[in-house]
DNA sequence: CGTGTTTGACCGGCGC
DNA sequence: GCGCCGGTCAAACACG
């Protein structure tokens, strides 16, 4: 998947190669991609949010972000926003405590979708319905599936999405929620795709799961939405109760707590970053499911990152 | 009986 | 305008 859309930077030692922003269009749509090689980032960078911020990705944000286990898994992530805007990073070995990983984050700042084969090559950028209920336009229940409540007139906007790919044998991987399947279909380079959506009432929050068509044992899983609440708390695993009030309250902007809120919110953050703290360990104590999760599956989910891409970084201004 | 999955049909955007 | 295609609906079904 690498080679479909994507740009691959790798992350070698404590710091990005460098960052190459490149940018290409798109049936009219520019894209914007940030390459990574030697020398132009600074470590220091440890918050996902500030790397993003920084128009560069660290890959020690990802790794704690999303539980991954460099040891074995691999974990692709992007998220979409806008804009056609996407970054991938592989991880090599060492750094990761003598594991090996990789990790590529893709970041897509367009309401296109990135998440098959991560983007490879549709993006077709069609924003098709949203997650709103369609209705079937007053006229009462017209045909079978009439009445959804389309607003007419009124064009719905993509929710940003947020994908990323993992390696692993299972489809469903444990983010905290709980989601209800509501559908599959085949579509180009994905043979059955899954749709899933929040079984929290007035939550709209969806994600796609869907098998890498050209390396099955790639799961990439898109969410799009917020989550309008806090993680269930009768969840199996009970994932809520281990997080504390404060990550599991809506953050003063009125948004959800989201993993990357959750990462800033670390107190040993940067710390554990700067210390290569081994694999997994980011959530060793806070969040043992996860951890418990990386080790049986070694692809954590910490989906619902979605939003958390500033659109400086998605976008690059002209 | 409540909850979640399956599955074929339908909807609507987009490209030609 | 038409057809393709991705995404969604909702009835039927499965399961605990």
């Amino acid at each position: 998947m690498s080679d479909h859309g994507f740009r691959d930077f790798y992350y070698h030692g404590g710091a990005f190669n460098n960052i190459d922003h490149d940018q290409q269009s798109y049936g009219g749509e520019t894209d914007h991609m940030y390459r990574v090689s030697s020398s132009s980032i600074d470590p220091s960078y440890m918050s996902f949010t500030d790397c993003l911020h920084s128009t560069s990705m660290d890959y020690g944000s990802l790794e704690k972000a999303f539980g991954l286990s460099p040891s074995s898994s691999e974990v692709f992530s992007s998220v979409e926003g806008g804009n056609r805007s996407m970054m991938k990073q592989h991880v090599g070995a060492d750094e990761l405590g003598g594991n090996t990983g990789e990790v590529t984050a893709t970041l897509n700042s367009s309401v296109s979708s990135s998440s098959s084969e991560a983007g490879c090559e549709e993006d077709s950028d069609k924003s098709k319905k949203d997650g709103q209920p369609k209705g079937s336009d007053d006229g009462g229940e017209s045909s079978k599936k009439g009445n959804k409540a389309k607003m007419k007139g009124e064009k719905k906007q993509r929710e940003p999405r947020f994908a990323f790919v993992t390696k692993s044998e299972v489809d469903q991987l444990e983010d905290g929620y709980r989601w209800r399947k509501y559908g599959q279909k085949a579509v180009k380079n994905s043979p059955y795709p899954s749709y899933y959506r929040c079984t929290t009432q007035k939550c709209t929050v969806k994600k796609r799961v869907e098998r890498s068509f050209q390396d099955p044992s790639t799961v990439i899983t898109t969410y799009e939405g917020q989550h309008n609440h806090p993680l269930p708390t009768t969840l199996r695993g009970s994932a809520a109760g281990l997080f504390p009030p404060s990550m599991l309250t809506p953050s003063p902007l009125g948004r959800p707590s989201f993993p990357h809120e959750l990462l800033m919110q670390m107190p040993n953050y940067h710390h554990q970053m700067n210390n290569q703290a081994p694999a997994g360990s980011m959530f060793a104590e806070n969040f043992s499911p996860f951890q418990q999760y990386v080790h049986q599956h070694q692809v954590p989910d910490y989906g619902l990152l979605q939003d958390m891409v500033p659109s400086t970084f998605l976008k690059h201004e002209p």
